[in-house]
DNA sequence: GACGAAGTAGACAGACCGGTCTATTTATAT
DNA sequence: ATATAAATAGACCGGTCTGTCTACTTCGTC
């Protein structure tokens, strides 16, 4: 499913697609997820966040510095990118953008997603040495720039915006830190 | 049809809806349209497109200078934004994501589009003053800044990476200048 | 073995989808 | 006025969607 929605996203994800692939029955679904499809977006969605987080925090633990972490992190999604033929960005933005206020758990679950994955990003790079307001501001900065890349680089089939962001990111932390 | 394709995305967009909007009947559609759908989102992306491509260049060219220009950008964008209960942030965004293979038509015109806007921004960059090389970098950086910002602004329902991506792209702006 | 709960299976319903089709109206040219 | 083309209208088709429903199987406990 995670990997449905980072592909295709949440409404053009069907139910029955997913029980193809998992063959696994209707009825099943709905005895394990009573809230339906939404539900099951819901688990993706944390899944992929918790994935990404856990992402996140290895390569800043393995050093040694915050720009090595940083190119190795946007180098790691450009790969992912380029390795699907384009089909896999980031595993959220889709169902981000499709979920309205008929799917008030899907929204908010995305929203912490995105939350927690800026907190790791500041927390990698305040155990870096980097001032706690500098760290913030930065990883905000950073998801942005990760976002809008990955979201050209998809739209355009090419991987210029991630090498683009990688050397800016890189400079603009080099700078801070 | 712009409109429904910024809110709510190719895919999630029925021609029914459409139908009703207009108050025209099926029978029409697809006399102008033979194309179906896809042609009939091809061609509100390619107003959309437009749109965007006269309003960057009608602020850069109501000067003072380029860092100015790109603060009324980006102040227009949340504007729209916020505007609209965080609705409406890229035109093109969700269609980009959504069209794959099976929309040859549409991934290209979104292609040109996004290529179209970059191509603006460097202009008025370089109307400024900029260098060619510099601009070019810069107007695909300030692109993919904003339609991240845009879409985190849009799935956080805040206008902080409006804000953030503002102040930052001006101080960048302004260095290059 | 008996029995109740946990879990699985898949048919089914109601709604909506995009696209095709024929009939009808409107405009244009002679 | 009439013939022809342009355009509109809306019923219709096969397909797909999500969610519900009942029947069946599996499993743990006594």
């Amino acid at each position: 499913m995670a990997v449905c929605l980072q592909e295709h996203g949440y409404r053009s994800t069907s139910t029955t697609q997913i029980l193809a692939k998992t063959s696994l029955s209707r009825g099943s679904l709905y005895f394990h997820f009573p809230g339906g499809k939404e539900a099951l977006a819901v688990a993706a969605v944390q899944v992929s966040g918790r994935r990404i987080v856990n992402w996140i925090s290895s390569e800043f633990a393995s050093g040694p510095d915050s720009v090595a972490a940083t190119s190795r992190l946007v180098d790691g999604f450009a790969a992912a990118l380029g390795g699907s033929q384009f089909t896999k960005g980031c595993p959220v933005a889709l169902s981000a953008l499709e979920a309205g206020d008929q799917e008030p758990a899907l929204q908010s679950a995305i929203q912490t997603v995105y939350s927690d994955w800026q907190r790791a990003i500041s927390a990698g790079l305040t155990a870096h040495g980097m001032g706690s307001e500098d760290a913030q501001r930065l990883a905000h900065l950073a998801l942005i720039q990760i976002e809008g890349a990955l979201l050209l680089a998809r739209a355009t089939k090419s991987l210029t915006p991630m090498q683009l962001t990688k050397t800016f990111l890189m400079e603009a932390i080099g700078q801070r830190s």
